[in-house]
DNA sequence: GTCTATAGGAAGATAGAC
DNA sequence: GTCTATCTTCCTATAGAC
């Protein structure tokens, strides 16, 4: 059952996921994706048959497996509260590319009152990393509440530093963001007014 | 020189605004902002010769004036820094719809190494928006460079709020965060771990 | 599974009447 | 300044050979 095939489903994706995470889910032409992977348009509708909403949701579930595997399964893990944010840090800085690359969650997603189809599968990745947080946040001694909203905060940081980055055209912004991460879940703030 | 016109110019920007921050640049079509503003596809090249594009500048120079107005004259004005950031809370808080509606320089905004069309007007707004909250943080006694880093960072909250709104389609994220912000870029934070 | 070729329609944009 | 009608280009998607 070898795969003889010329890119192999994961790189595939990975290339898919980068042009949406470039140029957008809109603004992503077949062309452009065929492009991208090296296939033409017939071979990706051969692989995807349902088109490019099909080829959206599977590179978000990759995203997922990834958050899975390099984020929520480490979170979990081993090492105290302040060492795995650290390490998450890390994580999300080489996957985003110190900020360079945009986030599907971000781009896929659609308003509130619109039911978008990827609209669940954001919902529950987003809601899997905040959960996995407050855990964290919880076993440092947070209330559940106040763990929660740690755990939320951080991820708007982690999105709103994404935002930034490509506004202001610098990586900066990101990287400071990342660098505060421990501190915005565990506390240890200090204050002057 | 009265405008005898069926919408004027403001609404007219309003209503072109509107759509993409609800369906994104590359989302909205022209058809769609033909019917959002009740202007046939020729009447909106007559009033925007350069099209598409054209609109998106025109929307984000609005935008720019609001955030003045609104936001960065407020901010240098008048009451302690606690009260001006509450103030801006309270006119965001409108602005977004409680985190419904999204915000332009997050959808317009291209990666960082393409220069897009709107890229200068995104960078010189989230700029003067940092300064502005700068100025306030220095003001309550933070050194330049904290101050500056607070400033970042609320802005980034503001915009992850949105995003996390939009993604786990419910205001609360926003509305939290709206919250927060007055602790966010003037301290006092209780720590534990 | 990959390709060339093409269908069919929607996209952005324009011409010209009123 | 607004419209109807139209143009061209690009888009998504499919047919069918290899």
């Amino acid at each position: 059952m070898a795969r003889k095939a010329s890119v192999g489903n994961e790189d595939l994706l990975a290339r898919l996921g980068a042009t949406f995470r470039r140029v957008g889910y809109d603004g992503a032409s077949l062309a452009q994706l065929s492009e991208a992977t090296g296939l033409k348009k017939a071979s990706l509708y051969h692989r995807f048959p349902d088109g490019k909403e099909q080829m959206g949701l599977e590179v978000l579930q990759e995203a997922g497996r990834w958050l899975t595997r390099h984020v929520l399964e480490p979170l979990a893990g081993e090492g105290s509260p302040r060492e795995r944010i650290t390490a998450m840090a890390s994580e999300l800085d080489v996957f985003y590319q110190n900020g360079k690359q945009a986030c599907l969650l971000n781009l896929l997603s659609s308003p509130i009152g619109i039911a978008g189809p990827f609209q669940t599968a954001i919902r529950d990745m987003l809601e899997a990393f905040v959960a996995a947080l407050a855990a964290v946040a919880e076993e440092a001694g947070f209330t559940p509440t106040e763990a929660r909203e740690r755990a939320e905060r951080l991820v708007a940081l982690v999105q709103g530093g994404l935002v930034l980055a490509r506004g202001l055209g610098s990586t900066d912004p990101f990287t400071r963001v990342l660098s505060r991460l421990p501190t915005e879940l565990l506390g240890t703030d200090t204050a002057i007014a």
